[in-house]
DNA sequence: CTGAAAGCGCTTACAG
DNA sequence: CTGAAAGCGCTTACAG
């Protein structure tokens, strides 16, 4: 099974040269090959000069012939792009930001670019490491999926590196930041419950560090009040965007004097903990509470019942982040725009009978 | 906000001079400071030689001074090691294997290495190119999460440059597999089922062209002889490990006229799936018909009702996998086992009632 | 135990 | 339009 040597090569493996540590071909070869100098072959590789159309054939039957491929870290060291770019997510597994990461992935993709992922976990010193360890790396830019830094903190690191920052708006040289609109995600999710005919509506907030939870819970609030509907600060519960703080969230809340009919959940994770927590006080959802989260994950659509959920489009942000940061690579302003939040009503929702 | 030039540097971005651009710091200038030539500082960070204390010291002292952070650029293209291991995953966003991505994190930061994720998507095509990619960014070891790839393929690979490869048995020099005893889960799930008193038991498979899922097929199988219960062909419809193949299967299921009492899924994607589906055809989990899941996903535990399933250690699995690399980069032979498959028993399954 | 020197594979001013 | 040369920041034989 490993003696194969004579056998054709493996498959994708060592079918270009390159792939052979020992077979790997360099610039050089590729000029000696093609007749010309290594900076001619450069030139052509990078598109940094004009090159007659003679010589552009030699090196690039050259480049064929050999399976060449150009090897990062030495253009990196030579102070060339690695057409890398540095990714700081939080997690690597998170179940939101997972989409994200994709569409970076196939945005960056047929650009050239690879990306290299790290995780800040939610932790600015942490974050800050990254950057380092990143910035060490050669990497060309920098797309933080938003996360503790402080928006000073990323303004410094712009004015050396280009940076893509979700998840705030913040303006400074050299950086792009893409956000959301949780206010209005916020405010939808409230205002389709109190269409439903809710008024006891409560509220299970994210952490409030996160201007996302922050916004949320304001649009929730104007909600409210543009229903004239008072807003009542007992019926508002503490989360952490884990499923745990929903199911906690319920209990605290069917503990508390206060009575509701709805639930608005600052995201899908806590939405599902607290359906848990509602059917284990054998309350049922959507029959005695109706239930609303955010965030609109790949598996709500399978929850039971399918979860009502503000969609935020996770690959989407990936995509316009990856996009954003080829734009400034290439000296343009960037231009993205997130899409508008947008309800989807599923199961969990329904009009308050009586 | 932006005009902080004299004021201290922002936090985390500006701390150490090697974050900023212009302030990066080379070994040369560390040799400088120190005293010493280039090369002793090259053997003190790479502990390749033995340096008296003195200029240890002092070299030391300047590194911390300086605050030097050596560049994994140079050092690939000196021929030295990059410190960093590529892990090819084949979905960045994949519920199951995010979990094992940050086992690989964990792992490999403390030794100092970093993890460089490409995604495959299950194509033998792509993740070969993913080893060029790999490959060519000089990464010091390639792990690779199950995937399409040919024995063969990764036997070659694994002559240049150690490999660690999960979800399959193989033994090849410089190569070191992982693999979780996926019949044994299947066994262990549907015998949970037949001890509950079910003797019809349906089967959702995976795509029979990845092992593991024809090995859960054959612990379907096993535990059924084993209990002397026939086994129904009709009983066991295909799946592609995806939600919406749980609740297709479940349909399918249902026109067949084959009754069954139990379901065993071969993933909890696909069970949490076939749940939505048998709650569409008015069909009560646990009441009417038991489920078993199998991997035991993060969110299993809150799936309405809580997922009965077979755990599979996937932090764990992506820890002994870096670990194993780890081993392999040091020139030892890695020891690593995987943990024995355990039924977890949540609310899914119960004992046929009658 | 420790230097000086060459080299890793590219890019980029500098000269034609 | 195209070379020759220097240099990116390290490591590693080669000599002491």
């Amino acid at each position: 099974m490993t003696n194969m040597k004579n056998k054709s090569a493996a498959p994708g493996t060592a079918r270009t040269p390159a792939a052979l540590g020992e077979g790997a071909r360099t610039l050089e070869q590729v000029a000696r090959e093609a007749g010309v100098s290594p900076s001619t072959v450069s030139r052509i590789l990078n598109g940094t000069a004009v090159v007659s159309d003679l010589k552009k054939q030699a090196v690039q039957d050259a480049i064929a012939k050999l399976g060449f491929v150009p090897n990062p870290m030495a253009r990196g060291l030579a102070g060339g792009r690695t057409l890398s770019v540095g990714v700081i997510t939080q997690a690597i597994d998170s179940p939101f930001y997972g989409a994200a990461l994709r569409g970076i992935e196939d945005e960056l993709d047929p650009a050239g670019y690879s990306p290299l992922f790290v995780s800040g976990h939610w932790n600015a010193a942490a974050e800050a490491r990254c950057i380092d360890v990143l910035r060490s790396r050669r990497v060309d830019g920098i797309i933080v999926l938003t996360g503790r830094l402080t928006d000073e903190a990323l303004a410094a690191c712009a004015r050396s590196l280009p940076v893509v920052v979700t998840g705030r708006n913040l303006s400074a040289p050299g950086l792009f930041s893409l956000n959301f609109d949780n206010f209005e995600g916020g405010r939808l999710a409230t205002r389709h419950l109190i269409e439903l005919g809710h008024q006891r509506i409560a509220f299970i907030a994210g952490d409030q560090d996160h201007p996302d939870a922050t916004e949320r819970l304001r649009g929730y609030r104007a909600a409210l009040e543009a229903a004239g509907i008072a807003f009542d600060p007992a019926l508002v519960v503490p989360g952490e965007y884990h499923e745990v703080s929903g199911l906690l969230a319920v209990n605290r809340l069917l503990d508390g004097a206060q009575r509701f009919t709805a639930i608005f959940a600052a995201n899908d994770q806590m939405a599902l903990g607290a359906a848990l927590g509602l059917q284990r006080h054998s309350l049922r959802v959507p029959e005695d509470v109706s239930l609303v989260g955010f965030d609109d994950l790949p598996t709500s659509v399978y929850a039971i019942p399918p979860l009502s959920t503000v969609h935020q489009p996770a690959y989407e942000l990936g995509r316009l982040a990856a996009s954003a940061m080829l734009q400034l690579l290439a000296g343009a302003a960037p231009v993205a725009e997130m899409p508008a939040p947008r309800l989807i009503a599923r199961e969990t929702s329904r009009r308050l009978h009586g």
